[in-house]
DNA sequence: GACAATTGATTACAACCGTAGTCAATTCTG
DNA sequence: CAGAATTGACTACGGTTGTAATCAATTGTC
């Protein structure tokens, strides 16, 4: 998978519409916007431009473009969370973890899933 | 602690520099940058934007304007840790916990760090 | 003291971002 | 078919970001 180019704040809110619910128009993705956040013109720019980026594409139907993800949720997370590790975290991993944990909520069943998972991943029982 | 306002990509380099080794004037801020990849103005004018958003202060010492963090770096992540964890994971801690376990190179001892702090954190043990 | 070197202050400038408005074509509606 | 409604295409515009260059003041150097 080729590197997803840089989806800013705004575009990641469009595009998290349209993961959920993909193909859409442009007039559906503004109806899973939160409504008194978004004007239409708004989000047809920004199909716009994450066409013109590559990261969606669209076909006409009719009088409407129908919208359709080109990459998956999980591959921009991928690239985003890279991007984060290294700039705020320096690529450290661990620290990065450990900043979650201490600055974020989890829940008992949260804390036992990521323990099992760690176990998966080896290391000794402590 | 107020919010610390935006600091872009390359702005975060500029501070990863500084928490290191402040206070420092601009001069000595290039020289612990990677060498070839920066030039002392481009230095300069990260420092004085980093300053007009209050994130940096500075006061002039001889002919020199010697540079200091306003904010701490577990500030900055604090802040920075959150908008990334909205914007990419809608929020959810454990799935981007998830994702990042999956995702990036942990080593056992890493491993068994993270299991004794989720130990502390409570849940039971399996 | 004249000139060179240092270094901050000011200015530049294109691309990207957030936020739309206007123009124009297409398509319902009567 | 004429006007209204829909919707994409194009245009706008100020703020941010990356990347510096120029201008100007200060300070060494001979």
């Amino acid at each position: 998978m080729p590197d997803a180019p840089r989806i800013s704040d705004s575009e990641w809110e469009v595009m998290k519409a349209l993961w959920d619910h993909e193909p859409m128009t442009a007039v559906e993705v503004l109806a899973r916007l939160p409504h008194d956040q978004w004007k239409q013109k708004t989000v047809n720019t920004f199909l716009v431009r994450l066409e013109t980026k590559g990261v969606i594409t669209s076909k006409r139907v009719g009088r409407a473009n129908v919208y359709r993800t080109f990459y998956t949720e999980k591959e921009c997370r991928r690239f985003e969370g890279s991007q984060f590790l290294s700039k705020v975290f320096r690529g450290q991993v661990a620290p990065m973890m450990l900043h979650f944990i201490e600055n974020e909520e989890l829940s008992e069943s949260d804390i036992d899933k990521l323990k099992k998972l760690l176990d998966d991943r080896g290391g000794s029982n402590g």
